[in-house]
DNA sequence: ATTTTATTTTGATATTTATCAAATTAGATA
DNA sequence: TATCTAATTTGATAAATATCAAAATAAAAT
């Protein structure tokens, strides 16, 4: 089961009235109305929730006769709560983890005590320096050459270079009045 | 843990933020801005979920100089979903059961084949023989005398005994024009 | 004492969703 | 085929709630 699909299943479960259904079906086999009945619910309102059960694979239906019987599917409630809240992440999580693990080990082999030990050579480094860079910059705010120089001084010796390639990367822009953080997201 | 603590605790766990939180929990403890970093949400944001998670027992919170760290509760986590579902029912719903179930014993015991066997000389009886009865007749309707001995004659043939006690217990109520449904609820 | 920083509370908002009544569909019996 | 009955879908509504910005607390360092 993935980290979606448990959502999903918990989402299901965080229902007075689906919790019962859950508990009806645990002593026996069920159709619509008689859950109804049992629960003082509509039938279009067990029949919603049974069709959200199905999909998350909690419980299936089969027909006798007059009715459709539902059925508890019991292996989908074996595993403890503790083992569908560990379930590895899903492939988008998983890659910005990833992301995230290698942005920490650029930034680690580069940066010590709050300083940048050099700039470095590969442009994918130094943007993410960069990036890292750019939070000692207020968004909104206009900065002279001189605050921004001044800024990127504390960092690396190179503020020139680091000024320039802030503007190249497209994270900072300029115009006659000064520098500005671009901020694209949101 | 009772049913309504079960039922709490799945709607902690029915988050996508809140499941994040437990999973990095799960690695290791950790404070408000460093998860609200991890899960790119504001600080409040992530202090409303670690107060939820809090009150259904799912982590606890200690302070360390700067920060308040907060941490996995595991215990919770350990048993199977099934375990949760099944577990039993608060005290009000017990009742409710009970309840339900004497009253479907009286009804079973006095009615047959949809025709009262007799009338209950107990009154306790009698009120769930009437309120069954009852639904006979529709809400806001006004109905005359004659039309009221028809409905109630179907099942008993004392249907003046039945009319009588509809309006001593409070069932139905009366004027020049007819009858009528007493309706409380809603 | 003052300032800084972490956390929580408050207020507002947008989204989700459980529920019902009414309408529709599907199945089975006659 | 026609007619019940069970089940689902649709549309509407009211309640719950995840999120953020701004304000208020709390707690530590200067």
């Amino acid at each position: 089961m993935t980290e979606s699909e448990a959502l999903a299943l918990f989402k299901c479960l965080a229902d007075k009235s689906r919790l019962q259904i859950l508990k009806s079906l645990a002593m026996e086999d069920m159709y619509v109305e008689r859950l109804a009945e049992r629960l003082n619910l509509t039938a279009p309102t067990i029949s919603f929730h049974l069709k959200k059960l199905t999909d998350v694979g909690a419980v299936r239906s089969y027909k006798t006769q007059y009715y459709t019987m539902y059925a508890l599917c019991s292996e989908v409630f074996r595993p403890s709560i503790m083992e569908l809240i560990q379930e590895k992440s899903d492939e988008a999580d998983l890659q910005a983890q990833r992301d995230e693990a290698y942005r920490q080990k650029v930034l680690s082999s580069f940066m010590q005590y709050g300083k940048l030990k050099s700039i470095p050579a590969q442009k994918k480094k130094e943007r993410i320096i960069l990036e890292e860079l750019l939070k000692a910059f207020e968004p909104g705010r206009i900065y002279t050459e001189r605050e921004v120089n001044i800024i990127l001084a504390d960092y690396h010796d190179d503020f020139c270079t680091l000024r320039r390639d802030m503007i190249g990367e497209h994270l900072m822009e300029r115009d006659k009045n000064g520098y500005w953080r671009v901020d694209e997201q949101k």
